[in-house]
DNA sequence: TATATTTTCGGGTACGTACACTATTTACTA
DNA sequence: TAGTAAATAGTGTACGTACCCGAAAATATA
């Protein structure tokens, strides 16, 4: 069994243009050199042959090298979450290496805004072509941009986004949205007319506009669908246990509460609290397939987790910029992630 | 910015080896020709080197085809849900085709067993390498998987699986826990102690295996949890409108029924009988992201939809045969897909 | 020892494209 | 109109691997 036959590439082109394999390839590359004559005559051959040219023999033929960047928070010991999208950028490069192309990880601390501008700074010292970034930090990661922007770098947006800009591409969760179905999902839970807490758990003020959109689509489902749920907030800075517990007592003390959503993965934090003080009455919804939270899921003290793919984040981040610069194709502007509900029974069935 | 140019590639093998560039390719296929000697010396400077061929190349150097068939059903006008699996083939096709990868599609009715065989037979006269295979009709699929083992075709399940036979991979749902997790999501309807109704709807005998695990599943769910709710099973066997309903009547004069579980995607059958009868004190839940079903979900007639990634079913079928004969690689002999819940929130977000 | 046979190996070309380098044509200047 | 610069086009090699073909070496046969 052998390959078809039938003349294709440039070559077939060339033939039928009456030029040489050189001009066909200017014309491809767009490159100068070319009468518009002969342009436009090989342009429509190109356009009759619906000529596609040959990835592997181009890579392979071709010696340039793209550099992207990652930049996204590190994995930090109160969370893993970082690692999925870390995970699906590693899966994308191992299938598209050979194709020339390089990727340099940088990560900052989600608690601290400097480490991010630290690791900005060395990307701009170096030659990248683009950057896959998770803005967490809204001012700070504006800026970076809009030097990327200066040294015509293309960003990728990952895990949140920033108004009034555009990147290359959006991949992410509808946070807005998220929420809403987080809101959508307590009617399963319990009746309405109950009390609901939105909980924040969060270190840098800045990192939070981001769990703000969720809480803002949570409240949006209660307004929509005229509920008489009372729905309050609650935001804590610190995100080591003793200080989420002391908090979230301090409220339980003088509030009733039916119904807690946690706008981030540190949910996981709020049900071991729940577990130690042996508190059953109180429905959990939380966001994130991290083994923590998965345990609770698991016990019944979590009832809903809502995740947003972050491995494939990483991995569409990935190839998203591969297919902008060794494919030259279109990208989408915006690639909304889908939002996944897990429960206890159908975990284990889950793909990050 | 180049590629790298460290000694690398099969010249720098042969280099090291003091051979040529041919006797280290003949190690490499394991052809004969090579002295046990060199062999050895070859191998081991593979192995130093963790010299990995690069599949560019080697493709473009290689004028191996592989062929590869399709077999499953046509899309019905009664559900167009077979649309998606070969939306999903085609999408890797259009991948990998660079690669020399052929694909050739077969359609059976599923309403009809004698077409599988006459598709079937037609695939065994040809020449494939392999077959992604849709095993609605157990013992014809079973009759054509011996033969296809026979003649060395690899053979790949999607959508449902045939016990105690292995081929090369499954991919698809677990439909066991796929069915208790919808019986999981029941309990978030209506209360314990309610009368529930499983309905199989399948115009073939043959096909049903692949239902009745959906509702073995889905009863497992009641019995673990010492339910006090009545579960009922109804089959019927045509699969238009009037027969669904003019059946379905009848079992609901003669008895109560709070929540309704359609155990594939002629779910919107039954919520047009719904509607247009005004019956909206049954909850219901079903298969499929179809637009049909879609449209009863955000109406609120239907439910629950669940869902196992029909296109992705597709897409890793074929992405399977290519790392098994291509990139020669380990394939997993089964691949699960998630049991993804969609309601009237988040169908948006959904990819099928 | 001469010849035939088999085993072992190297040379060279091809895959489809990129690109450096060279050759030809055209346009422009003096 | 020669001379030169600019525009246009062609030739040839390289990318890393596959594989055909024939050469050389080792072995067997006479």
């Amino acid at each position: 069994m052998q390959k078809n036959n039938e003349l294709s590439g440039v070559k077939e082109i060339a033939r039928r243009a009456n030029v040489s394999i050189a001009t066909v390839d200017r014309v491809i590359h767009n490159r100068t050199g070319v009468s518009a004559k002969t342009k436009e005559k090989i342009e429509a051959i190109i356009k009759e042959m619906d000529y596609k040219p040959n990835l592997l023999a181009r890579s392979l033929a071709s010696r340039k090298v793209f550099r992207f960047a990652v930049l996204i928070p590190r994995e930090s010991p109160e969370t893993e979450y970082w690692r999925a999208p870390l995970e699906g950028i590693n899966a994308a490069w191992s299938e598209i290496r050979m194709y020339g192309v390089e990727v340099v990880f940088y990560h900052y601390e989600l608690n601290d805004r400097q480490t991010f501008n630290h690791e900005a700074s060395k990307i701009l010292k170096e030659n990248f072509h683009g950057v896959i970034l998770a803005p967490s930090f809204i001012s700070e990661a504006l800026e970076f941009f809009y030097k990327c922007e200066e040294k015509k770098i293309k960003c990728v947006f990952i895990n949140s986004d920033i108004s009034n800009v555009s990147p290359l591409s959006y991949i992410g969760p509808d946070l807005f949205q998220s929420g809403k179905l987080a809101g959508n999902l307590s009617k399963y839970l319990i009746p309405d007319g109950g009390n609901i807490l939105i909980f924040n758990v969060s270190r840098e003020l800045g990192a939070e506009h981001h769990l703000l959109k969720k809480a803002t689509g949570f409240k949006s489902y209660f307004e929509e669908n005229k509920s008489t749920s009372t729905v309050n907030m609650l935001t804590v800075h610190r995100t080591d246990y003793d200080s989420v517990m002391e908090e979230l007592a301090k409220y339980l003390q003088d509030n009733v509460v039916d119904l807690l959503f946690v706008t981030n993965s540190r949910v996981s934090t709020v049900a071991k609290y729940f577990e130690e003080n042996n508190i059953t009455d109180i429905k959990l919804i939380g966001y994130d397939y991290l083994t923590r939270n998965i345990e609770y899921l698991e016990k019944g003290i979590i009832d809903f987790l809502i995740c947003q793919k972050p491995i494939e984040q990483g991995y569409k981040g990935l190839l998203t910029l591969y297919e902008y610069f060794i494919e030259s194709g279109k990208v989408d502007k915006v690639q909304l992630m889908p939002i996944d509900i897990l429960t206890k029974e159908n975990y284990k069935y889950y793909k990050n």
